[in-house]
DNA sequence: CTTGTTATTTGCACATGGTGCAATATTTGC
DNA sequence: GCAAATATTGCACCATGTGCAAATAACAAG
């Protein structure tokens, strides 16, 4: 399984995945071709690198916390990132292959999709300025910060993702406390 | 052209796109199947709606513009907004169409993406507070925004979209002026 | 070791997506 | 009406992916 990403891995870096085979992936595997999709539903899921998970008590210390919501989403962004790959190469070298592969890029446009599913269910469950009708949008915004953040880490290179992604969300502080609804009844 | 893509989506409307075949799209549109091929470089592609351009008199406005970024950003996105197709039974059709189709969805994002690029270019050229490199953040911010009232818009209809944008765009005014700098420079 | 059970791997046939190339039909300009 | 450009098509071909049944490996109990 894990043998199997790996050969496809080191095949696909220098050619591109476009190509590389199934075939050619299952003979350097020692496997069959046939059972080559016994374990990946299509080609593109061998080069996935396997994906973290919100834990669980991290998700829930959110949902109750009462503090602000930005200091307690990025302790809970900083349960996830640490759990990541830090390898900065093979993330950069992913997104690469990805770039001209639909296929591929739609497994993580799904996978951010999942994450800002989980963060609007999240949110609900949290309630007050970031609940409700109010949630879908929260999550949206912090998973595009999330996102410009381990972009440009990936981008960049040098410093370690958690500032930036410190940052971005700190930039949201004032949209989770609700500074515009504030200010909009302030103005009136 | 046109007239395949309405085979192709009226094929589509009851089974599904997997369960349409380009053979039958072509037959359908009294094509040779090898000529669907010249037309569009996958199946999925004929059933893309026409997607839009930002008018270049308005990215022009928006790059000299010298007031409130939301407010000149309203406007730009307003004059997109009025030139997409409002038909909310076929464009929330055709999310379900892509719900479970990977290279549906990844056109679907490749869209968004090429939004973002667009915007981060914008708001590098007005510089300022949405400069350099906050672009790449305020882009992602706006462009999930936009995101967040489209779908909201389509999941729960009635009213029309411009309003539900326009709260979201200014629920970010703060962040345009670069609210959270202040702040935290004030807290220094 | 042998036998029976179960899960895994494999081969094979087949449908579909997609491309290159050369032949044919169609349009366009004169 | 004719020639050049353009669009359409047929054909051969490779790759992805699936269903099914046979073969093989793994394993437990006797």
């Amino acid at each position: 399984m894990e043998a199997i990403q790996r050969c496809a891995l080191s095949l696909a870096r220098d050619r591109g995945i476009a190509q590389v085979t199934t075939e050619e992936v299952a003979t350097a595997a020692g496997i069959s071709p046939r059972t080559f999709f016994n374990y990946f539903p299509f080609k593109e899921a061998a080069f996935v690198p396997p994906q973290v998970e919100l834990p669980e008590e991290a998700r829930i210390r959110f949902c109750k916390g009462k503090g602000r919501v930005a200091e307690d989403l990025l302790t809970l962004l900083y349960s996830v990132a640490s759990a990541m790959p830090q390898d900065r190469d093979m993330l950069s070298g992913l997104r690469d292959l990805a770039e001209g592969n639909p296929r591929l890029m739609a497994l993580h446009f799904d996978f951010l999709r999942s994450v800002e599913a989980q963060l609007t269910e999240l949110f609900r469950q949290r309630g007050g300025n970031v609940g409700g009708e109010r949630a879908p949008l929260m999550a949206a915004l912090t998973t595009a910060a999330v996102r410009s953040a381990y972009e440009s880490w990936m981008d960049v290179g040098g410093t370690s993702p958690f500032t930036l992604i410190g940052a971005n969300i700190v930039e949201l502080a004032p949209i989770y406390d609700g500074a515009a609804q504030d200010v909009r009844a302030a103005a009136e």
